[in-house]
RNA sequence: GGUCCCGUAGCUCAGCUGGAUAGAGUACUCGCCUCCGAAGCGAGGGGUCACAGGUUCAAAUCCUGUCGGGACCA
């Protein structure tokens, strides 16, 4: 149940009706028309414009408008009071029965209460971190693995079928790199003195994988051309790497649904299929690129290659997929993926790259809408990077100095559940500021501790009210008697909870999960507020000695905002504390 | 040189499909524990929403340009 979606509905029928009876000319549109809580409580539980909007292709005034509507709502039974307001705003103020059946729809539902209709039928593809495999993930890695799986989890709860994917850049130069900086580990677990030149890769993770390659292959390789080990050590290696990963994801709560290989793309044809793809949509072509604007590269010159006409969809060059001397470009492997994916039937794709990887934004999208005839959208979320700090003091990231942070550094230090919720607090496209020792800090700055201490508040007036011989089930409280809830903190928390199922619907639009962590703030504060009011006015207090009945009806309340707390923590990947 | 992102309170940031007097946290001042968890709550001051145009009944939000910060491309 989303309340504002029932109301919207019936301002719309509303409008109808006023056509019907001539009050209005046919023909209207009312997609502007909307329902939303106003900013200021004063103004009532719910606020519409569709007096304005409707206003000028009606030739009418929207007071004039407002003021027939007004009437029209007020004579619908959920409707207690309509003000006119401003310009030909309508503040429409709910009767109480609609607030008792908020808390009693999530206490009949807990699980469901919030997941929408709107992303039904819909597939969607999100592929996220998508790390080189030739080490273990690092804190960037750790944002976009965060923000793509709470995104995954979103659009999970507004009802999208998802899919949640891992390309592995298995294919390119830098596994080549990966597997002869292994053969050289190798070479050391044989007793060799190596050394680590430039272009290979020196962390120490590499070395049990050195190990167990002798393990496996003895000494067949030692002194042996390059020719005849690579292929092997790099799939060895790679193996060992994307082992790690997996790894590491899963102790941040992070389970793929496909690990889709680049190397699969090569030799198989399907590289070949993708461009022909395009080359049947007369897309691809031989020729020259211009030399770039401004300062020359030095190292550009004019030839032929075989290119991709991206700018017949909105890219600002053509882009080359194929070098003159017949082998394929980078950007050849990521169209043939795509065109995998709009094969595979998903309607959206959603792919989360770093911000340094801005740049292929357009070309990507190019792609996409060449391959799909426009059919497939490819929405592009870039996370920006983290700045560590280490209780306030900025920390360098160094490979050499040995301070480099991974994946697994963060989970051990301040858990899962607090990295993923921190990552969430800030916009994908905003850096983010991480630091260490603020993450664990027990006081409201924190907003982990603040939403999670909610919980634990609500969990402890449960655990109280059992010992007082209280029942709390769900469905007993969901039969209390709820219309003794009439204090405006009570109501102002309903209200929030009602908000719950619309800014899921609006996130999962957008695309951006980080507003269910400012909603639950928002929401904690309000469990907070209502809990403090309770110390001056006994009367507010959850627990009303020798009243059963009206204190069920506040646990209700308190237990439907846990309810909404720990579904909201779930699409972040946070479990809810009980005590802290 | 070009592309993308950002510019909102002293600081860190939210701001929904364009909607009413732009909100949190922090910091500062003051108040609240014989009372369900004060790890909390309440009150107060603090703003040219970078700037200039435009669209609109209505712009922090959309469009154009300028300035400033960042990322990327060659």
């Amino acid at each position: 149940m989303n309340l504002f979606a029932e109301i919207r509905n019936l301002v719309v029928a509303s409008l109808q009706n006023m056509q019907a009876q001539g009050d209005l000319p046919v023909g209207l549109i009312f997609d502007a028309v909307t329902v939303e809580p106003p900013r200021d409580l004063a103004h009532g539980n719910m606020a519409t414009n569709a007096a304005m909007v409707v206003a000028k292709p009606s030739q009418k005034k929207p007071r004039d408008i407002a003021e027939r509507l007004a009437v029209l709502l007020a004579a619908d039974d959920r409707i207690e009071s309509v003000d006119v307001a401003g310009p030909g705003f309508l503040n429409l103020r709910l009767a109480p029965k609609i607030w008792s059946g908020v808390l009693a729809a999530i206490l009949a539902d807990t699980k469901g209460y919030g997941r929408s209709g709107t992303g039904l039928g819909i597939k969607v593809n999100v592929e996220y971190v998508s790390a080189n495999p030739t080490g273990p993930l690092h804190v960037g890695h750790t944002r976009g693995a965060v923000f793509g799986d709470a995104l995954a989890s979103l659009l999970d709860f507004a009802g999208y079928d998802v899919t949640r994917e891992y390309y592995i850049n298995d294919g390119g130069a830098q596994v080549d790199v990966l597997a002869r900086s292994v053969y050289l580990r190798y070479l050391e677990a044989h007793g060799q003195e190596v050394a680590f030149e430039d272009g290979t890769y020196p962390g120490d993770y590499l070395i049990e994988v050195g190990q167990a390659l002798k393990a496996q292959v003895g000494d067949a390789y030692i002194g042996v051309d390059e020719h005849v080990w690579l292929l092997e050590v790099r799939e060895f290696s790679t193996n060992a790497m994307m082992d790690l990963i997996r790894t590491d994801l899963l102790s941040l709560g992070v389970k793929m649904d496909v690990f889709y290989s680049e190397k699969s793309l090569y030799g198989t044809g399907q590289i070949e299929a993708a461009i022909e793809d395009l080359n049947n949509k007369g897309l691809i072509y031989q020729g020259i690129l211009e030399p770039p604007k401004g300062k020359k590269p030095d190292d550009w010159e004019p030839r032929q290659q075989t290119l991709f006409k991206s700018t017949d969809h909105g890219d600002d060059v053509d882009r080359p997929v194929q070098k003159s001397d017949g082998s394929w470009t980078y950007f050849a492997p990521d169209i043939a993926y795509h065109y995998d994916k709009v094969s595979r039937g998903f309607d959206q794709l959603i792919d989360v790259f770093g911000a340094d990887h801005g740049g292929y934004v357009k070309r990507m999208k190019a792609a996409v809408s060449a391959l799909s005839g426009g059919k497939t959208t490819l929405d592009i979320k870039l996370t920006q990077l983290v700045r560590l700090y280490k209780n306030g003091v900025p920390f360098k990231m160094s490979k050499r100095a040995g301070t480099f942070v991974t994946l697994s550094d963060v989970v051990e230090q301040v858990g899962a559940d607090a990295a993923r919720f921190v990552m969430l607090t800030r916009k994908n496209d905003a850096p983010l500021d991480f630091d260490f020792d603020k993450v664990l800090e027990q006081t409201k700055e924190n907003p982990v501790f603040y939403v999670q201490y909610a919980h634990a508040r609500i969990s402890s007036v449960l655990r109280k009210a059992v010992l007082l011989d209280i029942a709390v089930d769900d469905g007993t409280l969901a039969a209390a008697h709820l219309a003794s809830l009439t204090d405006i903190a009570e109501l102002t928390l309903i209200g929030k909870l009602a908000e719950f199922p619309r800014l899921i619907e609006t996130a999962a639009r957008a695309n951006e999960p980080h507003r269910i962590a400012f909603y639950l703030y928002d929401l904690a504060s309000e469990l907070h507020a209502l809990w403090n009011k309770g110390n001056d006015k006994p009367s507010l207090r959850f627990l009303q000695e020798g009243n059963h009945a009206t204190s069920q009806a506040k646990i209700a309340l308190i237990r439907a905002t846990a309810v909404v707390i720990s579904s909201g923590l779930g699409i972040l990947g946070v479990t809810p504390a009980q005590e802290m």
